[in-house]
DNA sequence: GAATTACGTCAATGGTGTTGACATAAGATT
DNA sequence: AATCTTATGTCAACACCATTGACGTAATTC
């Protein structure tokens, strides 16, 4: 499962006035001295590994020391790249929104484009739930975050919202993706055990609670396995679409 | 960074047949040595502490060090009542589950009783973010939980809604709630010096950008911060249950 | 070829959770 | 009342963690 193509390189190759932490232009090249063991760091580098550990060994696995240690050098050298930790968890949702725009095209269908906007963020996240886990609620103020607030506010202006209902709706809706994807993830980023066992606890609990206690599940009971089952990400999109489109 | 394993909350008992760490009960009076500071620990005195401390100090208070300091005893002894900080934890969110039922009842109008329900559980988890960022990623299926899905199916089921559908929509109006409870939980459980600096981010960093590149955010520029600033919860549950209300 | 300096390395600081040994007082047993 | 058990508070220690500052050295520049 590897990702090698990262979703924002075409764009970082366009322009020649990223700015990285301490506000050097980055377009010029940097002095690229090998590590101990060889490897050459670089932002790309650090992000693209930092992905990998998490995903192998757990959002746990995110600390200097062991990023350092897979990358083959001393652990504070990241601190050449990235401010904190925190600096770089903000590039690694970043990372992670480059990948789900990869390839999208905003159509003339402002509600079938914001719904394909909204499965493609899911299902990126749910591509890499641990990292989702852990990214989903910032701010990366990066460049593909940029990319995605202008697309989605530009799709609510284009649909004839105000602009401040532009940005007031768009809050809501990307929100709402957001917060879904990172309960789904965090939920798929459970050990196998557990999960399974969650899954059955909704057939085995919930069909043993007294129906004279629970009067609402027991007449809903034969349907509870199967609705609690799948996820209802497509229904809240719909519901949430559906109400935008008649507040336009 | 934080470890986040640990599925097996088995342990975690009602009121009555509570049972510890090493599987004593807890009904019989237990050894109460009085702390070098005459303090008396109990399970409940420390989670009563825990969730002080954490409302007056800050996500980041919570730690054995400093809980052990605002009890007055050594930071080990807690260990005498949780195996360890995540148990502490767990405890913490069984308690904070139980406050945000408190006194609810749902009314004749389903839809501001939905309201309302939806509106609880987002306080109670801002009440204690730390502790609902690591809860609301694993869904607690208790007796408090219980207790909520039998009151929204039936008020789904009030409302009209078919079984099958009853317990779709609960499902999906349940998951936004918790999903936006859990988002907005984990943005206020971070740093506060990061969370300001995400929040004049929309000011600064997005009011920067060249309107060639990005005119849609250039539109709207002046709508950024208000809108960006605040909480969408509100907007998408009011999005939801119209729709909800359309569908009946 | 010399000068500059970016960046990889190392050592050190002060935080964290957690464990095991130990002492002692609370409660049980007599 | 005396004795025994053991629950539990304390202490020291361990293994981590993020981050900082000093220091060479090699890569780029001039």
């Amino acid at each position: 499962m590897e990702h090698v193509d990262r979703g924002d390189q075409a764009d970082r190759m366009d322009r020649g006035d990223r700015v990285d932490r301490v506000n050097r232009v980055v377009g010029e090249r940097r002095r690229r001295r090998p590590t101990k063991s060889g490897t050459v760091l670089s932002e790309d580098v650090i992000v693209d590994c930092a992905v990998r550990l998490i995903g192998h060994q757990g959002a746990e696995a995110l600390t200097v020391r062991k990023l350092g240690a897979a990358l083959g050098c001393d652990p504070t050298a990241i601190y050449r790249y990235f401010r904190s930790t925190d600096d770089l968890l903000l590039a690694i949702a970043d990372f992670l929104i480059g990948e789900t725009l990869v390839g999208y095209r905003p159509g003339p269908d402002w509600v079938a484009s914001l719904r394909e906007l909204g499965l493609r963020v899911r299902d990126g996240y749910l591509r890499h739930p641990r990292v989702a886990a852990i990214a989903a609620a910032r701010v990366t103020r990066r460049h593909n975050e940029f990319r995605a607030v202008e697309m989605g506010v530009a799709l609510l202006l284009s649909a004839g919202f105000s602009p401040a209902d532009a940005v007031r709706y768009y809050r809501a809706f990307i929100d709402t993706v957001l917060a879904h994807a990172a309960l789904e993830a965090s939920y798929a980023a459970l050990a196998p055990e557990v999960r399974s066992a969650d899954d059955r606890s909704w057939e085995e609990t919930y069909n043993t609670l007294p129906k004279t206690d629970y009067p609402a599940i027991g007449t809903v009971r034969r349907h509870l396995a199967e609705e609690m089952a799948g996820s209802p990400f497509e229904d809240v999109l719909d519901l949430v679409l559906e109400s935008l489109a008649r507040r336009v």
